[in-house]
Formats: C-alpha cells, structure tokens, sequence
DNA sequence: GTCTATACTTTGATAGAC
DNA sequence: GTCTATCAAAGTATAGAC
C-alpha cells in the first residue's frame, strides 16, 4: 500500500502538504459550520468566510466532499472524551448534551450521513460505514460487560442493543433539530431506563 | 386563505394544472428512484428517464425539492395501509419489511430528511416537522392505550417510547443501508421486546 | 509548497416561443 | 401545456505566479 494513499478522512501518508495551514484552515471551517449548518455552504462561501480562493481550499482538500468530512472528523475528535465513561447509553447522553450547544454541527453529521447513503462509494461512505462498524463493536462489548455484571438486561443480544442506542441517538437528534421540543436528553434516559435489569 | 396555496406536498387547491399527467409523471418518477435511489438524480437525468424535458418538470412542480417530495410522499400513500394494526412497534416492523424491498425510497427519503434541516423553511422542512408530529402523536395514544391494556410497560413515559420508536426506525434503516448485514426487523424485534412489561 | 486566475461542466431555475 | 434558449451559480480541474 502506498504511502500516499488518501485515509477516510483525508490525511495523506507521510508527506502531507501543508499541516499546519490545513489545520488552521479545518479550524476556522468548524467556527463557520458551528453557529449557521452547512446550509448554503458552497465552496466559495466557505473559501471567502474564511478569506482564501475556493481554489485554495482544494488545494488541501481533494473534493467539497472531503473536507466536510474532514471538518465533521475533527470536530469530533477535539471532543473531551467521555470522563471515564464505557461506550453505553451515558456516553450517548454525554454526547447529546454536547450536541445541543452545536446544532449546526449536528446538521453537518446528518447531512454528510444522508449523501454518503446516495454515493457508491468516495470519501464519505467510507467514512461513515467504518464509524458505525466501530461504533458497534465497541459499544456492543462494552454492554456485554455490563450485561455479565448485572448493569444491563441480559435476555437480549448486546449486539441489537448498540445498534439501537445509535440509531436512537441518531434518529432523536433529526427529530430534535426539526423541534427542539423533542426532549433529547430526557427520551435517551428514558431509553436507558428500558435497558436496566427487571430490579 | 387563498384556494391556490400550496400544500406541503405540492398539490395545489381548486385548479389543479394538469392532474392526470401530473400523476403519470410521478408514477414514472418513482419507478425511477425504486431501484436507484436519488443518486445523482438531477432534474435533467429524471426528465430524461421519463422523456420529457426538465422545464416540463417544472412547470408541474415548483422546485426540485417540491418533486421530490412529492415523489416520496407519493410513494408513502401507495403503500397498502398495515392490515389492522395499531400505531406501535408492530406497524414499524411492518413498514421495515415493506422497506427492505425499496431501497431506493429509504435512501431518497434520508436525503430529503437531512436536506429539510439546512432550510430555514421551505416544503421540505414543512412535511416531515407535520409527519413527525402526526407520527408522535398517533403512536403515543396508542401507546398509552397499550400500557392500560398491560401490552407495553407503563413505568415510562408513552411520549418517549413514540420519539424512540420513530428514531430507532430511521436511524436503523440507515445503518442498514450502509451495511445489509444490520437486521433491521430483527433488532426492531429486540426493541419490542424492551417494551414489553416484566412479565 | 502555496495560492490566484481562469475556464470547463453541470446544475436548478426562468423567459418566452409555439 | 410543453418546448428551446438562456441564465447564474455551483463543483471541479488546470496553469502558472511567487
């Protein structure tokens, strides 16, 4: 494999051109996606928020596509990590009370999510196919776990369990931007409620 | 209010412009997006495929969005009603395993979803916050009236379960059609089995 | 290595002919 | 009612300045 091949979200192997000004340039397109969604966000709108040519900004990134994905990526990794919190239904509550202070963060995700669902293949299924696998392999074992211990009802499949408490959290979180009135928080409560052991 | 308003779904009042080759196009666009999903779909590939021009498209419908829209919606109302089932964990089964054999329509109608939250307004935004609301409402009364007939656990709030049922249905279906090997009526199945009272 | 300038192609949308 | 012609804006690609 060559060492120059593309990862998922864009990096390049051991030559990458320009670290630094890509990542400033990744910095000041999150300050632009947090408030305001990617609604209207054309490349060139992003390219003069941020004071560049939009031909600039392909220059770091190979494709519109990529450097959302990029964007959404390192917006996400710049999170704190969960404070000692095993992947479960606290670390998706952790992350909805994050989430409601970043709606356009949010959007961005859902966004990103649906077109990847209309593409073959490129930057964004990839992206999001390996997210969700390791999504579930790591809240799936983590349940496991909780299940031997008496944490979680053990007379259903872990494996079923994680993929509900992402698709839950995903699904609430349309729900919400649509009507804030929609109780994030407390629905995924709720949610955890329904996977603790019968007393 | 103006007869000529339109409706979220693009239809118009008393004078409707061309009814019937309105439907033709709509049959002929759902046909279309049954296999393919509205995967590089514009408005000229969509007008070529059913043989007529792109402006033709658009004099029936305002908008792209409006047409598709419309197109799903369409689609949605064709479905034979679920044969004497009452809102709940059931009737998602049901419409789960309708879906699996239309993928093409679940994905246009994660595109519309996600492209209904970067607008302000507009007919997009306007049909799923009212289908979201109806779908709420209806599956949290019957919800309730399961819990009183000892069908659904009654230590958590109905208007919860409605939210999360709605959620898990539309998060799972994207995680299936990222991945098939998601049991989409299998882990909707454990969901029911959440519900359930403690025996 | 970094960026501007520019041009190519496709898109959604509009105007007006028939 | 449907077409052709046309538009502005979009994503993308390339050439070359510094």
């Amino acid at each position: 494999m060559s060492q120059d091949e593309d990862d998922v979200i864009g990096r390049r192997g051991s030559r990458p051109k320009g670290v630094a000004r890509r990542q400033e340039i990744l910095d000041r397109a999150i300050e632009v996606f947090r408030e305001r969604g990617a609604s209207g966000t054309s490349l060139r709108k992003i390219a003069e928020a941020i004071g560049v040519s939009h031909a600039a900004l392909l220059h770091y990134f190979d494709s519109r596509e990529q450097l959302l994905v990029a964007v959404y990526a390192h917006a996400e990794q710049s999170h704190d990590d969960p404070p000692e919190l095993r992947p479960g239904i606290d670390t998706m509550i952790h992350a909805a009370r994050r989430n409601v202070g970043i709606p356009g963060l949010v959007t961005l995700y859902s966004t990103l999510l649906a077109a990847s669902l209309e593409a073959e293949d490129g930057v964004g299924r990839d992206f999001f196919t390996l997210r969700f696998e390791g999504l579930r392999r790591s809240i799936t074992e983590s349940l496991r776990l909780q299940q031997r211990e008496g944490l979680v009802r053990d007379d259903v499949p872990a494996e079923h369990l994680a993929a509900l408490l992402i698709a839950a959290s995903d699904g609430l979180q349309i729900q919400w931007l649509l009507d804030p009135g929609v109780g994030l928080e407390s629905t995924l409560r709720t949610l955890g409620a329904l996977l603790r052991p019968r007393a």
